[in-house]
DNA sequence: AGACGATTAATTGTTTGACATTTAACTACC
DNA sequence: GGTAGTTAAATGTCAAACAATTAATCGTCT
């Protein structure tokens, strides 16, 4: 671990310097001249440090006369946009097996149907019945389709009305969905997964979350099923494997 | 959005190059003149857009005769690691509210108590054993024991033998834990979270996960509690408020 | 013929120096 | 006092070189 190039040396040290607080939000940066200076280094150097601290969002540049890096404040956007991708590589890249992305993804969702059906709102309900009604077209394309359950799932989760829950499941759901529609894209019915997906809105509607859990159980069986069924079908390849 | 410097342009199409699956894990990207070239830019620009791609562990590289960068496989490991610090600083520069964050790390452990129990092994057991005992012990220093307090809850974790979701509480116990601990250190019960984890441990044993989600829920309600009396000591300061 | 050592070529790592571009502040003029 | 031009500071980009590393190649010696 110790022999890693400079501008990864420096970036650490940086990075450390922001996540132990020495550095806080909006705090400024010594000028690249500066820091090449600091370190002992090129200038060339230390923007290949800054370059990797600004991939990992931690900091943000912006030229001219009061320019400078700065110390960024992490969004909980763009921390769920890296979780997903983030999540979609690991899986893809690991050949993880379909039916242990699938018993995550539901485990971890099942994990909100108690606060979901405590608070959700009118407006959360309405964002899943407009979801129901676009998969209810037969004229939607199977891409919309996949879209579409993504957007009616973060819906559920983002009715627990809990930022930390929605950053974090938004890697499981956005993650795995791909993957699960890549599978079982062929061979899904649409009628039954809007029957259980119509239950499961219901069910949040009468706060009634055990329901959800089956409903939502229901829901991962038959996905499991499906993606067996057409794993057979397609012979012996076992899921995503891949690489190596 | 569209207003991305040069380097952070090209790395993003190597990204997607990676992503889409066109570049597979191991492949070996051109040499960084050979990028230059394609790319109608110098060797520098390349590097910057490189080292933005080894910030997210998605290539690697190598000196020598056949090196060169290659696309790497992201490991459970690294990606673990990425979403602790992620998700660490998302809460420490968000100001998120204690119960919020204490709440969702419960709910997503509780995921997991199900087939936790159905599949825990003696191994697990053991190891959560052995984090009982440490913290048994009153020489313990305090940052030993939060440490350990880590340690009891992946291994609960792990006992669900899955490791998308060992990834996915990986963020949501590490990144937490911190947090927790900087509030209730002085005030917790050690005797108390001792009996708990004693109560946890011996649920999955008997493969309970009723019992287990019930002692989680009690450690969920003191931790809470204990939180609102510090932050009561200390006034009305609100939580982890910091920054902006 | 085979093993071993020196050479070579390819590639990343790093430096120096320069120029372009952007932005805010300053200054001078009206 | 306001406005336009100037200036300074900073990042963005490029060019050319040299250093360091690594594997393959070639040559020599046994």
């Amino acid at each position: 671990m110790t022999e890693q190039d400079l501008s990864a040396r420096i970036a650490g040290e940086i990075r450390d310097a922001i996540v132990s607080g020495a550095l806080i939000v909006d705090a400024r940066l010594p000028s690249e001249a500066e820091l090449a200076e600091q370190f002992g280094v090129s200038r060339p150097t230390v923007r290949e440090a800054l370059k990797r601290l600004a991939a990992q969002n931690l900091i943000r540049t912006r030229r001219g006369a009061t320019g400078g890096a700065f110390v960024r404040r992490l969004s909980f956007e763009e921390a769920q946009d890296q979780q997903v991708t983030t999540a979609t590589l690991l899986l893809s890249m690991n050949a993880v097996d379909f039916d242990t992305a699938c018993e995550a993804r539901f485990a971890l969702e099942r994990a909100c149907t108690a606060l979901a059906a405590a608070r959700r709102t009118p407006g959360h309900l309405a964002r899943m019945d407009r979801e129901l009604a676009r998969q209810g077209d037969p004229a939607l394309s199977d891409e919309a389709f996949c879209a579409s359950d993504v957007a009616f799932h973060r819906a559920l989760v983002d009715s627990a009305a809990n930022p930390v829950l929605s950053y974090q499941l938004a890697g499981a759901i956005e993650a795995i969905e791909p993957l699960m529609n890549m599978i079982i894209f062929t061979a899904r019915d649409r009628a039954r997964i809007l029957d259980l997906h119509g239950a499961i809105a219901a069910a949040l509607a009468r706060r009634d979350a055990a329901a959800m859990d089956g409903a939502l159980s229901t829901l991962e069986r038959y996905t499991c099923e499906l993606a067996a069924t057409v794993m057979a079908r397609r012979g012996a390849a076992p899921s995503a494997a891949r690489g190596r």
